[in-house]
DNA sequence: GCCAACGTTGGC
DNA sequence: GCCAACGTTGGC
């Protein structure tokens, strides 16, 4: 099990409209940037996965969960943009800030903090966990489901 | 709204 | 294969 943060800006694709779309889930579509879609591609159905939002909102809002592999993104017709589908799985009750992630030490590390154009990431297990907990989250029920 | 950081494109 | 120009992202 790997983890994974996904950013979009709230007034493109939302976290309520992601909870819309229910168990079936969603295609993550639009992402135009190799680093981006090579994380994709490595995804494994069950990775779990924040939803950020970024410019309006900065935060932590949502667990996601992956429910199909990589394939084709089926936004545009050039055949190397590939996506996953994802699903919303709970929210995050208390929303855990870009501020508050960059003022712990223990997230210095994030992508998150250190390269804030990339769309897609990888989170580490710890990250993940701490995050959890500083959003009111059970660790326990958001990384196993 | 500005702009720094980053990625991509295309001329050479 | 280099690099200048350009476009986009996203924090501020």
């Amino acid at each position: 099990m790997r983890y994974w943060l996904y950013k979009s800006e709230p007034i493109t694709w939302s976290w309520e409209q992601q909870k819309d779309k229910g168990e079936a889930g969603e295609e993550w579509t639009g992402v135009r940037n190799y680093q981006a879609r090579n994380f994709m591609r490595e995804m494994a159905i069950g990775d779990r996965g924040f939803f950020y939002h970024s410019n309006d909102g900065k935060a932590v809002v949502g667990i996601v969960e992956v429910v199909k592999a990589a394939h084709p993104d089926s936004s545009t017709d050039d055949p190397k943009w590939e996506c996953v589908d994802i699903k919303a799985v709970m929210d995050v009750p208390t929303p855990v800030t870009l501020d508050q992630v960059k003022a712990e030490p223990k997230l210095s590390e994030m992508v998150l903090v250190n390269n804030s154009r990339l769309s897609v990431q990888p989170v580490k297990e710890d990250e993940f966990r701490l995050i959890c907990e500083m959003g009111g989250l059970d660790p326990k029920a958001a990384m196993k489901g």
